[in-house]
DNA sequence: TATGAATGAGTGTTCATTCAT
DNA sequence: TATGAATGAACACTCATTCAT
C-alpha cells in the first residue's frame, strides 16, 4: 500500500484499548487525515506535473501547492520520485481497468466500427477525466521507475493492438503487425493530444476523425468477415 | 550584483551592419571570428538539447561541447533561452525553405500518392538529418519565446497543409479543413517519431506507413480530380 | 510554533515526589509505565548510539527502536540531549559503583600486579558488557552537557587513580602525579579500545598486554614496599 | 591534480598568443587566484574539521569560513568527501615523508632511547603543526574513501612499527608482534591527545612521559644488542 | 575578446521538535 | 498518555548568470 506512512509503530499492544466497546474510529482517525494529505499531495502534484512536466516540478512546489510544509509531504513519499510512481501507479491501475473493459472478446468480434468505438470510447474518456495521466505518460529521459511504468503502459497498449490487430488480419507478418500497431498506437496518442486540448463539439469532431482515420487505415487490411 | 538574472533583454536583433560602406579587414576578422564562435556555441547547443532536452541543458554544458568558458557563451547569447531561440530559428528558416520546395505549385497539381511523395520525402529527410529541429519543436513547459518559435512553426505548417486540403476539397468547411490538417499534421508528427527512433529498412517501412496511412485517410475526402 | 527548537530547558531534576504520603495505585501504576517506558528509550538509545554514534543517531530513529512514536520520546525527555545524558548518567553511576569496588582500601595494599588485577578486570568487563557507555564517553564535538558527564567520569577516574599512585609513590611532585594519571587512562582508554574489538583469546592478550605496560611503567615509580 | 578546477577548457588553440615572446604569466595569475582559493578552502575546512569533526562540519560552514559561496567551494571540490581527502590526502603525504625520514635504516640500528627520539620526535611535531590531521584521522564512520585514507595510514604505520620491532625481538611470534605494535600505536594515539591539548612545558613533560611509557614497555621485550 | 572564478537563489531531502487529536 | 502528522531551518549540491582579469 503506496502512499501509507513510513514510520513502523507496530501496535504497542500494551496501550490497551480501554474502552470496551468495539470500534477503532480512533486509529482511523489518524490514518484518515493521512490519506486525506496523500490526496490533497498527490493531487497537487498531478497539477503541478501537467503544468510543467516531472523533471521541472519541484517538491516544494508540490508541497507548497498541497499547503504543506516540505517536511510533510517527505512524510508521506520517501522521494520525489516516489510522488509520480504513486500518481501514475494510481492511474495506471484504472486505465488498465479501462483497458480491460474496453478490449472485451465480444467488442473483439464485431465489425470495425463498432470495435473502434468500444474500444476507444472509454479510453478517451478515461484521459478526458485524468489529464496527468496523459502528462506523466509522455516523459522521456525520465528516472528508473516511473518510465518502466510508462514503458509496461506502452508495451501493454501494443499488445492488446498487436493482439486484436492478429485476429483481423491471420496473414500478416509479424513485422507487419508490429508497424500498424506501433502506427495506431501513434496516430491515437497524436489524436490524444488534440481531443485534450479542445472542448465540446471540437472534442468531438477530433474523435471522430481519429475514428475516421483508423476506419480508413485498417479498413484495407482487413481479411476476415469482421469489417461486414 | 552577480549572480542575479536580468530578465529577457533579448539582443534587439538583425545583427545591424549599418555601414555599407567596406571598412578595415581587422573588424572583418572579428565578426568572422564571432560567427565562426556563433556556429560552435549552436552546434554544441544543438548536440546537449538533443542528448538531455531543454530544460536539462545547461549552459555550462553547452560552453564546454563547444570547449570555450561559460564567460565567452554569454558573450553572444543573453541567456540560455535565446540559445535555443537562435537555434530554432536557424533550423525554421532552413525548414521554411525546405517547405517552400516542398509545397511547390506544381507539386499540388499531381495526384495524392505522387503529392505525398513530393510533400513528405524532403521534409522526413531534413528532420532526419537536423534531429535538434524536432527535440526543441516537441517543446513541453520551455519559455514563452522559444515556445513562440515553436508555434509560429506548427501555424505555418498548418496553414500550408489547410491551403494544399482546399485545393483538393474546394466544398469543405473551414471547420473541416481544420480538423483535417491538424490530425494530418498530428499524424505526421507522431510518425515522425517512429521514422527518427528506427533506421534502415524499418525507418522505410514506416514512412511508407506514413504515406499509407495519409493516402486512405485523404482519399476519400477528395472532391477534385487529383486522385486519378 | 511547532518546529522551532526551544533552547537546553532541561528537567529541573530529582523528579521531586512532593508527597511523602503513600497515594492511590493508579498513580503508582502511571509512573511504573513510565519507567519501563525511560528503560525501553535508553535501551534503544544505547543501541543506536552504538551502532551511530551520538550525532548521527536521530531521535526518530531512538523512537522506533523503541517501539513508540517520536512524541511519546518527547514526553519523557525535552531534547536528544537529554536522552544521551541521561543514559549517560546511569551508566556512570553503575560505572562508580564498580570504581568504588575496584577502588577497594584492601585492594591498594596489594603488591602492584595483584592491584592491577583487582582494579582492572571489574572495569574491563563493565566495558564489555556496556559498549554504549564507551560510546558515549568518547564523545567529540558532543554537545556541552554530555560532555560535562564525559568530563566528571574523566575527572573521577582520574582523582582515584591519582590518589592510589600517591599511595604508592609519596614523594612524586603533584605535576608528576597528574602526568603520570593521565598517561595511565590514555593508556587504558587505547588498550580498551583493542579489547573491545576483539574477542576471545584476543581480547586477552590485548589485557594481558595492557596490564604489562602499566606494570612496567609503574613499577620503578614506587618507592613504597607496595611492590614486593 | 585533485583541487584543480574541473571544467575541461582544453586550450582551444585559436586565441593565438598574440604575444611573441614567451611567457604564461597571464594564464598563471588564472591559475593563482584558483590555487589560493583552494588552499583557503583547504585551510578553513582543516579548522571546521578540527572543531566539529568531519560528519558535523558542513560545507556551507566551511564556504562561509573560508568568506566565499557554496558556489565558489563546489567549483573546486565535486562534494564534501573530497575536501576531506584532498586535505587528508596532503597531510598524508607529508605525513609519509615524515615517516620515511623518521623509520631511516640508520636510526633503527641505534639504542632504543635513541631510536624513540628519532622516530616519536618528527612524527610529534608534524602532527603539533597539523592539528587537521590528527582530527581527520580520528574519524570512524566516515564514508569510504578518507576511511581508506585513514586505514591506509594506520596500516603503514603499524607495518613499520612491526618490522622495526621484528629486528629488536627475532623470535617473536607474529601474534606477539601483532598485540605489541597494535598497543605502541594506541599508546601513541592516547599520548598525542595528551601532548597536543598542553603546550610549553606541560607538553614536553608528556612527551617524555610517553617515551618512558613506551621505553619501559619494550625494553624487556628485546633481544637483541640494540639496548646496549 | 576570452577566461574561469564567483555568486546566490534554488533543489531534493533530513531531522529535532511541536501539536492536534 | 500516546500518536503521528506537521513544521521549518538546515544540509549537500547545482546552475544560470556576472565580473575581474
Amino acid at each position: 500500500m503506496p502512499g501509507t506512512p513510513k514510520g513502523k509503530a507496530a501496535e504497542t499492544g500494551e496501550t490497551g484499548e480501554t474502552s470496551g466497546a468495539g470500534e477503532g474510529a480512533a486509529p482511523r482517525r489518524r490514518q484518515a487525515r493521512g490519506e486525506r494529505r496523500v490526496s490533497q499531495l498527490l493531487a497537487a502534484a498531478a497539477g503541478v506535473f501537467c503544468r510543467t512536466g516531472y523533471a521541472a516540478a519541484s517538491t516544494n512546489a508540490i508541497a507548497r501547492e498541497a499547503g504543506v510544509s516540505p517536511g510533510t509531504l517527505y512524510q508521506f513519499f520517501p522521494n520525489k520520485e516516489a510522488i509520480a510512481v504513486e500518481l501514475g501507479g494510481q492511474l495506471l491501475q484504472q486505465a488498465h481497468e479501462m483497458h480491460g473493459q474496453a478490449f472485451l472478446p465480444e467488442n473483439l468480434q464485431r465489425p470495425l466500427p463498432e470495435l473502434l468505438d468500444a474500444v476507444l470510447d472509454p479510453v478517451i474518456a478515461f484521459n478526458c477525466e485524468n489529464p496527468a495521466f496523459w502528462a506523466l505518460m509522455h516523459g522521456s529521459g525520465i528516472p528508473g521507475a516511473i518510465d518502466q511504468e510508462h514503458w509496461k503502459l506502452h508495451s501493454s497498449l501494443l499488445g492488446r493492438i498487436e493482439s486484436v490487430l492478429h485476429t483481423f488480419c491471420p496473414e500478416s507478418s509479424p513485422a507487419e503487425l508490429a508497424h500498424t500497431s506501433n502506427m495506431i498506437l501513434g496516430i491515437f496518442k497524436a489524436s490524444l493530444d488534440l481531443i485534450l486540448v479542445h472542448e465540446g463539439a471540437e472534442r468531438e469532431a477530433y474523435i471522430a476523425e481519429l475514428k475516421t482515420v483508423l476506419l480508413r487505415y485498417l479498413d484495407p487490411m482487413i481479411t476476415t468477415p469482421h469489417s461486414g
